[in-house]
DNA sequence: TGTCGTATCGAAATTGATTCTCATTCCGAG
DNA sequence: CTCGGAATGAGAATCAATTTCGATACGACA
């Protein structure tokens, strides 16, 4: 059950947090922005402040539960965190997000990290360019 | 000569885009937000606008003399473009970047991109790890 | 070198995203 | 079921970045 998520990550089960987790969970194969779960929840009747769902989003990701990315400027997105490193291909004109992982670029990582004398902690590769959705094709360049 | 840049991009040699320019020509080794640039100017007398740092700086991204990134939320930082793509390690504690360039990386990219159905237009790969400087030990952030 | 039209400048106001404040409400251990 | 500390909501505050607009500087040309 949801709320035990909560309880494992040290969290209070309350009614906002699990209504934000449940929002995420429904939109495993999205990357949703503070605003977009606003707006879900709004849709859903359920009427949270937007305080709160960054809040939350912010305690969500010290416990563990998701992973904050920054795309593009602006604004933050939010996934939950699968357990599996992953880097993403965002396309630049319908912004879907595709994962992937790479095991010679991972391994190439942390050679490169040592050669320039630095111990590596993390890393953040993000691939921009278009995909070939029809449902992506009327946007422009 | 530094108006010469700035003619052949297209924008007019005036003092405030010379001295934004100079700044960051002195500071090659570095990546500077446009408040960087700003305490810079002040530190040698110049007093210009924020308004207007933050104005050139779009500029001069537009007509391609400087690249801006993301590292970090919150705000960009600016970088002058050498013409060469590379991609970059950022020390978590000093903030120091460093640049490099990996080819096997690079072709990997295309490749894993083509599998996803993308056409790779663009990417951003950043490594955050603990680099060995002795200067870097003990900053905060 | 002086003049003029246009592009640029600076200061302040604005925007958009995110965070903070604090009075009120809720969770859950006992 | 009760109670206290933790969490919430609404709006104000903050932060980076952008826009507005009257004042000013650039530089082509005379």
């Amino acid at each position: 059950m949801q709320s035990d998520d909560l309880k494992d990550a040290g969290l209070k089960a309350t009614q906002p947090r699990l209504k934000i987790l449940s929002i995420l969970e429904q939109n495993r194969d999205r990357h949703m922005s503070a605003e977009d779960v606003y707006r879900a929840l709004m849709a859903t009747g359920d009427d949270l402040g937007l305080a709160t769902i960054y809040r939350v989003l912010t305690q969500f990701e010290s416990a563990g539960l998701v992973i904050r990315h920054h795309f593009a400027e602006g604004h933050a997105v939010f996934e939950l965190d699968s357990g599996e490193h992953h880097d993403h291909i965002v396309c630049i004109d319908c912004g879907r997000v595709t994962e992937f992982v790479d095991t010679t670029i991972e391994r190439r990582q942390v050679r490169i990290a040592k050669e320039h004398g630095f111990r590596l902690a993390d890393h953040s590769l993000v691939m921009h360019g278009h995909c070939e959705r029809k449902s992506c094709e009327h946007r422009k360049r």
